[in-house]
RNA sequence: GCGGGUGUGGCGGAACGGUAGACGCGGCGGACUCAAAAUCCGCUUCUGGUAACAGAGUGCCGGUUCGAAACCGGCCACCCGCACCA
């Protein structure tokens, strides 16, 4: 996925936080960090007491490519459930950060135990590569976008193939990759065949910086997504997706996607944001600019009667017309448009109005006209660019009333008021009421008034009932290089021309130059001119390119049959489609998910998908976030330079300078307080990385990454390292009952917790679970077994010391546990032969009782109350009632 | 303003309506060592007590229940998203 905030490539300033070497002191929390990390690399590297996971890792990473264990067929052949398990692909920035390490660790979790539970499982991994960032390496240093992209994706590929990730990677593709745009190219000429592209004319958000168009989804607080500049209204020609053709089916079957986090489905929903209301029309008392009527939306037709003005945006034709006969209508316009959409600039901004001098009639009252104004709050892109004012029942209508002194005529009146003495002061009223000064609708509710209101224009052909969306369709031009060619020619006497489908890929030139400011494509020499594939006149190309947006919503779905020389291969989508576990980060809430919705919705309506929604379950995954220091000069200190205080502050190392410590900070190069994964991996290993990152709370929730929880992380490693290769010297010769039940209460919890994504919990079981063999008297085959056992549980978090430690324990067995089926619970081995009961006295606890299961409740209940400390809670007194949950608890009621 | 979410030790967090604080981090004490590291053992919610134990305790107020972190009603705080949306 493209970062909000795409990180520059290269090296990062403090990629050396954590060396590879000695002499890197991180002091975070006292000296554990700094000399833990001394004896691990200055140690002997083949001593027999560590692991040595440096060796290890590569060597079962290329076990398993060896053996295909992660490759998945096009078309399986039906005798296994399939699962499709996705990580939102990355925007190759040239190096995978913590974040990446957390969604694919977490996907990597599913999908092996996944495989394990006997699923045929389909993870596969590509690029997000089309983008800006390439764009802007290639005119900062001079790099062609493609050699800086590819060179990006290698690094990165390497660095994930180093954290284990069980991926098919024989599905790996680029969306630079003139494969995988020319497929797209083909798309788009589906969809324009089946009346689903426009090109028009639209007032468009420009980002002035990046040059280029943005869509509404684009514009965060009325700044671009990605250069953070405050967004220009522009009217240009644009190519669009009609995403509102979806409108009504994108939101009812958010309703159908029982395994979304809810907070995604709400935000879609309001993004889509229906509402009910009446669009009608108000004729001009005296044309102009060949505009007789203007027509308004509002959700509120009972209200019709208390209409005191009309209001159009500063965009709308009749404000134009306005200007041409007005001077100072024109500079009010100017005016709205320079005010700028900031969130800061709304706030300030008064409602500000210019009286246009036209006049409507209305469709109700006869003889009377309303003045026509244009209001700096009246959006274009909603609804018509116009509304009526009814200044008594909608606040922003009764401030700007009051402001230039229109009259304020309430119509309907609260529960309780009397309608001789109800005003309306300062405060609009817009709850419900019965409506009055009204007409034909006095006396009715407010909504049996909406019906009326709505029947009257529908009846007069004023107007009519309809659902308004807040959605708008995409726009996906964008006047870059960097991104797949929109395939259409314009030609002078044909139009707008496709590109032959035998003519794909429309490549991108290699050739271009970055010196001018402005779209290379367009600077180009010669790739534009071409001959009209129509008629073979001189035409031209479109220069504008796919907002990148496109490229990441069917890339789930080429990933089915990668290869394929059709877009799509219906097989592979009908076998693997939806994506059953889709995990990645919230910031794609709206955007990338909405638009895979649609292209899907889009697709299957062509015939080309079977199923209607792309992803079956979503998972959101929580920040990685670190400590940053801040000196009180206004510097930032990468952790490296800092030192921990015992009173828990940090001192700049050095000068002692004592710094400011924000505890949680997502992780940025500004505040320098990113960690990097390969560093991390280099020093303690990928299994412990990934551990750690499981380890330290929900996966839905921020995460701090923390130096002394990473240490904690590899102790765990070594630790049941030394559990299997020190079988025989811990000797036993005790019970191994309790040591295999303790191993299948294990094998439940863990399964439980992994279906439910509380990996951390996982985590801590296996903890348990290392504590009990540890603790356990059994001898060396039931501690074998035991240890086995813990291995394979802990296989989907931490892949290569598993299969390790399955070797050591099992020499000669050539199985990898990556292909092991999942250990089953038995359950004859869950139940306990004791059970610890609880006994309260008027629900407090005041004893706890070991006793034998099946023991009889009479004989239980009277070893409970004969307990010292419950005899003595009762103090004599009768009980009254004695409540017994088998298992459980004893509870006197005295 | 509308919508969604979260509140539990020093910290991250566990906990089918049934022993609150599993597990980890940090801290304290100890063993081993010439010394350190690594490793191991013990303690670690707060208050009182040497202890046994007692009292309090899951944002606040109330309710349901033999029993509430969990369920219900009413608040508070924080986080996130949307927002001159007609």
């Amino acid at each position: 996925m493209n970062p909000r905030n795409p990180v520059p490539p290269a090296g990062f300033p403090h990629a050396k936080a954590f060396p590879l070497r000695a002499g890197g002191n991180i002091r975070i929390g006292h000296q554990t960090s700094s000399i833990l990390a001394h004896s691990m690399t200055d140690g002997p590297p083949d001593s027999p007491a560590r692991y040595d996971f440096a060796a290890a890792e590569p060597r079962w990473q290329q076990a398993w490519q060896d053996r295909a264990s992660f490759a998945a067929p096009d078309v399986p052949d039906g005798t296994k459930p399939k699962y499709y398990v996705l990580e939102m692909f990355p925007y190759p920035s040239g190096k995978i950060h913590m974040g990446h390490v957390r969604n694919y660790t977490l996907g990597d979790v599913v999908a092996r135990y996944k495989r394990a539970r006997g699923h045929e499982v389909m993870h596969p991994m590509g690029w997000d590569a089309f983008g800006l960032p390439a764009e802007n390496a290639a005119r900062e240093r001079g790099t062609h976008p493609a050699a800086w992209t590819y060179a990006n994706i290698a690094n990165m590929r390497s660095e994930l193939k180093s954290m284990g990730l069980s991926l098919d990677w024989s599905r790996e593709f680029a969306t630079c990759d003139p494969e995988y745009y020319g497929q797209q190219q083909a798309l788009f000429l589906d969809f324009l065949a089946a009346g689903l592209v426009e090109r028009r004319k639209s007032w468009v958000n420009w980002d002035p910086v990046d040059g280029t168009v943005l869509a509404n989804e684009q514009v965060i607080d009325g700044k671009g997504w990605r250069s953070g500049a405050p967004v220009e209204k522009r009217e240009l020609s644009q190519w669009f997706l009609a995403i509102t053709k979806f409108a009504p089916q994108l939101l009812e079957a958010l309703d159908t996607l029982d395994r979304w986090p809810e907070r995604v489905r709400t935000m879609q929903a309001n993004w889509i944001g229906r509402s009910e209301g009446a669009r009608l029309r108000f004729p001009l008392a005296e044309p102009a600019a060949g505009l007789s009527e203007v027509e308004v939306f509002t959700t509120r037709p009972d209200t019709l009667y208390g209409m005191s003005f009309l209001a159009v945006a500063a965009e709308h034709p009749l404000a134009a017309a306005a200007a041409a006969r007005d001077r100072k209508a024109g500079a009010f316009i100017a005016e709205c448009r320079s005010q700028g959409t900031s969130e800061a600039a709304i706030e300030q901004a008064e409602k500000k109005g210019y009286d246009t001098g036209f006049r409507v009639a209305h469709p109700f009252i006869e003889g009377v006209t309303f003045p026509v104004w244009i209001a700096n709050f009246v959006l274009m892109e909603y609804g018509t660019g116009a509304l009526f004012g009814c200044p008594a029942h909608d606040q922003r209508d009764l401030d700007f009333a009051r402001k230039y002194g229109l009259p304020v005529p309430p119509v309907v009146l609260p529960p309780g008021e009397d309608p001789a003495s109800f005003t309306i002061g300062k405060t609009a009223w817009t709850g419900d009421g019965t409506l009055f000064n009204s007409g034909f609708l006095d006396g009715l509710g407010s909504e049996a008034g909406k019906r009326a209101a709505i029947e009257a224009l529908e009846a007069k052909g004023a107007g009519q009932g309809v659902v308004n969306w807040r959605l708008r369709d995409w726009g996906v031009s964008r006047q870059r290089y960097w991104g797949c060619p929109i395939p259409v020619i314009h030609c002078e006497a044909c139009g707008i021309v496709p590109v032959p489908k035998d003519q794909l890929p429309l490549k991108l030139p290699e050739d271009v130059d970055f010196s001018k400011p402005g779209n290379p494509l367009d600077h180009h020499p010669s790739w534009k001119h071409v001959g009209c594939p129509s008629c073979g006149k001189p035409a031209r190309r479109e220069t504008d390119t796919f907002d990148t947006f496109v490229d990441s919503s069917w890339y789930f779905a080429r990933f089915c049959s990668p290869h394929s020389p059709t877009p799509l291969k219906r097989e592979a989508t009908d076998a693997w489609l939806p994506v059953d576990q889709y995990i990645g980060g919230i910031e794609h809430a709206i955007l990338h998910l909405l638009y895979s919705r649609f292209f899907t919705r889009a697709l299957h309506g062509m015939g080309q998908i079977g199923t209607p929604e792309p992803f079956a379950g979503l998972f959101t995954q929580g920040m990685v976030q670190h400590a940053s220091y801040k000196a009180p000069d206004g510097r930032w200190l990468a952790p490296d330079e800092v030192e921990a205080t015992p009173e828990g502050g940090a001192v700049e190392k050095g000068t002692g300078i004592a710094l400011t410590v924000s505890r949680n900070d997502k992780m940025s190069k500004s505040k320098r307080n990113t960690v990097d994964p390969g560093a991390i991996i280099g020093r303690y290993g990928a299994d412990t990385a990934r551990w750690f990152i499981l380890s330290d709370n929900p996966p839905e929730r921020d995460m701090e990454w923390s130096e002394s929880g990473v240490a904690g992380a590899h102790r765990f490693v070594q630790r049941i390292w030394r559990l299997a290769t020190g079988l025989e010297a811990r000797t036993g010769e005790g019970e191994s009952r309790p040591l295999m039940q303790a191993t299948h209460r294990t094998i439940a919890a863990v399964t439980a917790a992994l279906e439910s994504f509380a990996f951390n919990v996982a985590v801590a079981k296996l903890h348990e679970f290392a504590n009990a063999i540890e603790a356990s008297p059994a001898g060396v085959e039931a501690q074998r077994e035991a240890v086995g056992t813990l291995a394979r549980l802990a296989a989907p978090m931490m892949p290569h010391l598993a299969e390790e430690l399955w070797s050591v324990l099992h020499p000669g067995d050539t199985r990898l546990v990556a292909e092991m089926p999942w250990p089953e619970a038995d359950p004859a081995l869950l139940a306990a032969d004791s059970m610890t009961i609880a006994v309260q006295v008027l629900g407090k606890l005041r004893a706890t009782l070991s006793v034998p299961i099946g023991i009889p409740e009479a004989e239980l209940l009277a070893a409970a109350e004969a307990e010292e400390n419950v005899q003595r809670a009762i103090a004599g007194k009768p009980i009254r009632k004695r409540i017994h949950v088998p298992g459980r608890v004893v509870n006197f009621v005295v």
